[in-house]
DNA sequence: ACAAAAAAGCAACAAAGTTGCAAAAATTCG
DNA sequence: CGAATTTTTGCAACTTTGTTGCTTTTTTGT
């Protein structure tokens, strides 16, 4: 196993935990990879039913408290009281998030998406109202669905 | 007290709770009052708070969402696990929101508004993605805290 | 005013999130 | 590398938030 060809995919979340000034341990390097593998926003419950019994529910609490202080994810708004989680592509300063990107939600498979490449458009406030960050939700059927649906 | 002038803003309430078709009763009335008192948007505990001893908890939740389900008030998303909610000013269909304004959260006074003059803009999806509903939060500061840092 | 229907209150529970602390890791440095 | 230090984890206990079933009370319609 000295020759593994691949761009090893642990030690590039290594690299990037390190990077963003954090310890590397089990849980963070799991979570992480959990995210990667993931095409939609992961919940916390949905993060402790695919990590099984591998982590205690507080050490996912708090890697998700850590992962968001340092920019590596964001929190998604929702109208239902369970909040979703999702990687920064682009490298946020910690503590401060700063997306363009809308946010997704599929009534039909119940998932969230960044749509990455959707930038959010600029809103008319009334007078007085001092605008710091926008976040776009959108609901309705997404793509996989849609076409699901035709076939 | 047979010649109130004023036109009785109990007797308001009532019959908009008649027309939506639910049943008059202490625990809707005040909420309902509440809401109407409010600037800014609810939580559960804030109602919990403002209603103190007067009603079950359980009570208060079954009458958000009976409310919710009339279309008298709406749920705001939010990247907190708290549900705000606020009153529909167009009125609703039943079970079915459709709501073309802004909501605003103060990151000062942390109230949450309905910016009921900012229509949402339209946004523009990658393909396959069907929209239904379109909800903009923003968050900034808000006209009252804004006023209030300059005197 | 009375019967039928709806809602409230209560209890018990489930789920979600927080805090303090001792044990077990990871990192630092000689 | 290995010991000391720092950080993180797991555990227990607890708070908050939300749900469900059932009985009693209140509303409604006649």
């Amino acid at each position: 196993m000295a020759f593994t060809k691949q761009p090893d995919r642990a030690q590039l979340i290594s690299e990037s935990l390190k990077r963003k000034g954090l310890s590397v341990t089990d849980s963070r390097q799991k979570i992480m990879q959990l995210f990667m593998q993931q095409k939609g926003a992961l919940s916390h419950s949905d993060i402790e039913k695919k990590a099984g019994t591998a982590f205690d529910r507080v050490t996912i609490y708090r890697t998700l408290q850590a992962f968001l202080d340092k920019g590596i994810i964001h929190a998604i708004p929702s109208a239902d009281a369970s909040v979703r989680y999702a990687l920064c592509h682009d490298d946020c300063a910690p503590g401060h998030h700063e997306h363009q990107h809308i946010h997704f939600f599929c009534r039909q498979c119940h998932q969230t998406f960044c749509l990455d490449d959707s930038v959010t458009p600029s809103v008319g406030l009334p007078r007085g109202y001092q605008p710091q960050e926008v976040d776009v939700l959108v609901k309705g059927v997404c793509k996989n669905c849609t076409t699901a649906k035709r076939s």
